[in-house]
DNA sequence: GTGAAAGCGCTAACAC
DNA sequence: GTGTTAGCGCTTTCAC
C-alpha cells in the first residue's frame, strides 16, 4: 500500500489539512475532539509527515551535522572519543526528532572549508557541531559561518567568547585531582606537561598548580617536566624523575598515554604502584582500564559536551542569546593506580 | 543573499530548468556550448541543488543509513569497528554524493523493529546497511523489508541467500593462517575455537582444518579445545594447552581476545612468544598492536565490506539482480607474535 | 478554532 | 536538444 499523506489524514478524519498538521506539529488551536479524531487516523493510516516535504515547506531541515576530524586506521584510538561523542550528539538529536549527519574530514587539507560550505548548502543543516581540533581553526569555523548556519564549537581545553562553545572545567577537576593525591598524604608529587601545541592541557597545569596551592602546598617547578602526550614521552620523562635521589611518590600526567607510560616504567625499575608510587593521567582512553594497574584518571564527558552542544543548537535560546561558553564538568575516575603516599614521610 | 534557485540560474544562463535539471544531473541531450553556459551561470550564482526540494520531487533521498548496535559506555572496544564501518560506508555513500546517517541502537530493545520503521518512514533512506549482529535478527530484518527499503545486511561470517549481504572469506583466509604457520614449520598447532552461539566463528574452525588439509597434514582434535571468545577463556585453554607433557607450538584463537590470553599465560609460564611458542589471532582489534608481542592476526575488513554494501544499494546492479552475498577478502596480518617452530622438532 | 490557497525548489512526463 | 506543465507533501499566510 502506497504510504498514507496528510491528505488521507484529513480525508479520513474530516477535518482540513491544516488542522493535520497542527496536530502534528502540537501546535495550538486545536480543540481536544478534533484532536483526538486526528490522532486516531494518524494511528490508523499509519501516517508519518514526509520529511522531505516537511524540509522544503519549512525552511529547515531538522538536521544535525557532526564534524570532527577523521581518524587515519592507525591512529583509532581515538575511535572510542568519537563514538562517545556520536552518543552525545544523537541522545540530542533525537530527543527532538532531529536526525544527525556525521562528517568526519581530514583537518590538514586546504579545502576543507570549501567542502563544508558545500555540504552545507546542500543539505541545510539547522546546525552544525564543529569538534577539537577542527574548531580551532579560524579557516574551517570562517567558512561555516559564511553560511549563516549556526555552529557550536566543541573544544574540551579552550574558550573562545565569538560563536557558541561546549568546553570541559579541565583546570578545575586537575586541581580536584591534585587535592585528591595530597589527601592521599603524597607531597611530593610531580607533573607531566603534555605537548605545548595542544590547548587542551595547557589548562591542566593551571588546575595542578591551583591544587597544590588550595592544599597550601609550595609551588615549584622541581617536579614539572615537559612530555609530547606519547607513551614514549611518558616513559622519558618517568624515568627522569624516577632516577632521581628524591623522587616522587606521584605522578600526575596530562594525558593517560604519557599516564601509561609511567607505568610500564615503574614497571621496569621495579616500583610498585600504587604502593610506592602513585600515578593518574587524565582522559579516561579504552588504555585506562586495559593496563595494569588501572588508571586512575579524569573522565572527558564527551557524550555530555556533545549532547549539550547540540541542545544549544535546536533550542531558540542557541539562536537568540549572545555566545556563551556551556561549561560540563568531568569526574574523577579512581582505580587503581593511585594510594596512599609511602611511609607518610 | 537569498540562495539561488535553480530558476535564477535558468534566468541567467537563458535556458529552461529543465535544461538546468539536465545539467546538474548530468544527463544526456545538452549541447555542449548550451552546458557550458549553464555551468557558468552555476558557477557564477554559487548555485546548489536544495536536496529537499530534489527528494520530494524524485522520491528518492540520496541517504543511506547505517544501522549498528550501539555500544554501551562499558564495550567500547568495539569502537574501532564501528568507526571503520563508517568510514567505509561514508566512502562509498560520498563518491556517489550520497549522505549517511547512522543508527546505533539496542538490539535487545523489543521496538527495535518500531523503531526502524518509523526511522524509514520518516527520512525514506535509499538504503539501508544492517551490521551484525543485528543483520542475523529475523524481527529486525523482517520490519525493514515490510517497508520496502532495500537493505543489504553485513555479516562477517555468515551467508544468508535471501537478501543482499556483504561477508569476509572467513574460512579461507584461516586456512591460510593455518598454512603460514605449518610453513614456518609447526606441526603441533593447536586452536582455540569460539563460543558456539558466535556465528562467524565456527567458519574458522572449517578453516583451520582446512589448512592442515591441504598441507598434508592429519586432522584431529587433540589440540582442539572451546573458549568463549573473552581474554579469560583463552587464559584457561592456553594455560590446558600449555601444560600437557607434549604442548602445541603454535595457538591459533578464533579471536584476538583469546590470542591474548594465551600470550598472557605464557607469559606467567615464561614461555617466551614467539620463540617458544608462536600466536595468532582474528579480527584485528586494536588491543592486537597493543600488546607485546603484537599479535599476528587476520584482519576483518570491515571498511570495505560496508563500502561494499553502500555500493550495493547505490547501484542499479542492487535493485534488479537477484540476492547474492559479496565477499570481501581479509587479510593476514603478520606482526611479532608468530616465527619458527622452536628446534623444528 | 479551522480552512483555502499559495507556494517551497525541484523532477517527471511529455510535447515540440 | 529543449521547454512546458503538473505535481511531490508539506507549511505559511491569512481569511473566516
Amino acid at each position: 500500500m502506497p504510504k498514507a499523506t496528510i491528505d488521507d489524514v484529513a480525508t479520513l478524519a474530516d477535518v482540513s489539512i491544516k488542522t493535520v498538521s497542527r496536530v502534528v506539529n502540537r501546535e495550538p488551536n486545536v480543540r481536544e475532539a478534533t484532536r483526538e479524531k486526528v490522532e486516531k487516523a494518524i494511528a490508523k493510516l499509519n501516517y508519518r509527515p514526509n520529511k522531505a516535504a516537511q524540509n522544503l515547506a519549512s525552511h529547515h531541515s531538522r538536521l544535525i551535522v557532526l564534524v570532527y576530524d577523521d581518524p587515519s586506521a592507525y591512529e583509532i584510538p581515538s575511535a572510542g572519543f568519537i563514538i562517545r561523542m556520536q552518543q552525545g550528539a544523537l541522545r540530542a538529536c533525537w530527543s527532538a526528532n532531529y536526525e544527525l549527519l556525521i562528517h568526519p574530514c581530514r583537518y590538514r587539507n586546504k579545502d576543507v572549508g570549501e567542502e563544508l560550505k558545500a555540504l552545507i548548502e546542500q543539505v541545510r543543516p539547522d546546525g552544525i557541531v564543529l569538534a577539537a581540533p577542527l574548531s580551532n581553526v579560524n579557516r574551517i569555523v570562517n567558512a561555516i559561518l559564511e553560511t549563516q548556519t549556526p555552529i557550536v564549537r566543541l573544544s574540551p581545553g579552550k574558550q573562545n567568547g565569538k560563536q557558541f562553545s561546549v568546553a570541559t572545567n579541565d583546570r578545575e577537576i586537575c586541581a580536584e585531582m591534585t587535592r585528591y593525591l595530597v589527601s592521599l598524604g603524597h607531597r611530593r608529587i610531580a607533573f607531566i606537561k603534555g605537548h605545548p601545541d595542544h590547548k587542551a592541557v595547557g589548562n591542566r597545569y593551571l588546575g595542578y598548580q591551583d591544587g597544590l596551592k588550595q592544599c597550601g602546598l609550595p609551588i615549584s617547578d622541581e617536579f614539572v617536566i615537559e612530555g609530547d602526550n606519547s607513551i614514549l614521552s611518558g616513559e622519558a620523562c618517568a624515568a627522569e624523575l624516577l632516577n632521581r635521589p628524591q623522587p616522587p611518590s606521584a605522578i600526575f600526567a596530562a594525558n593517560d598515554d604519557m599516564a601509561a607510560g609511567v607505568i610500564r616504567v615503574a614497571d621496569r625499575l621495579e616500583i610498585k604502584v600504587p604502593e610506592q608510587l602513585s600515578v593518574a593521567g587524565c582522559d579516561d582512553i579504552a588504555l585506562a582500564q586495559q593496563i595494569y594497574p588501572a588508571l586512575t584518571t579524569i573522565n572527558q564527558p564527551l557524550a555530555a559536551m556533545a549532547d549539550e552542544a547540540v541542545r544549544l543548537l535546536i533550542n531558540p535560546e542557541g539562536k537568540t542569546k549572545t555566545p556563551r561558553t556551556a561549561i560540563v564538568p568531568g569526574t574523577l575516575r579512581v582505580r587503581d593506580s593511585t594510594g596512599p603516599a609511602p611511609g607518610q614521610l
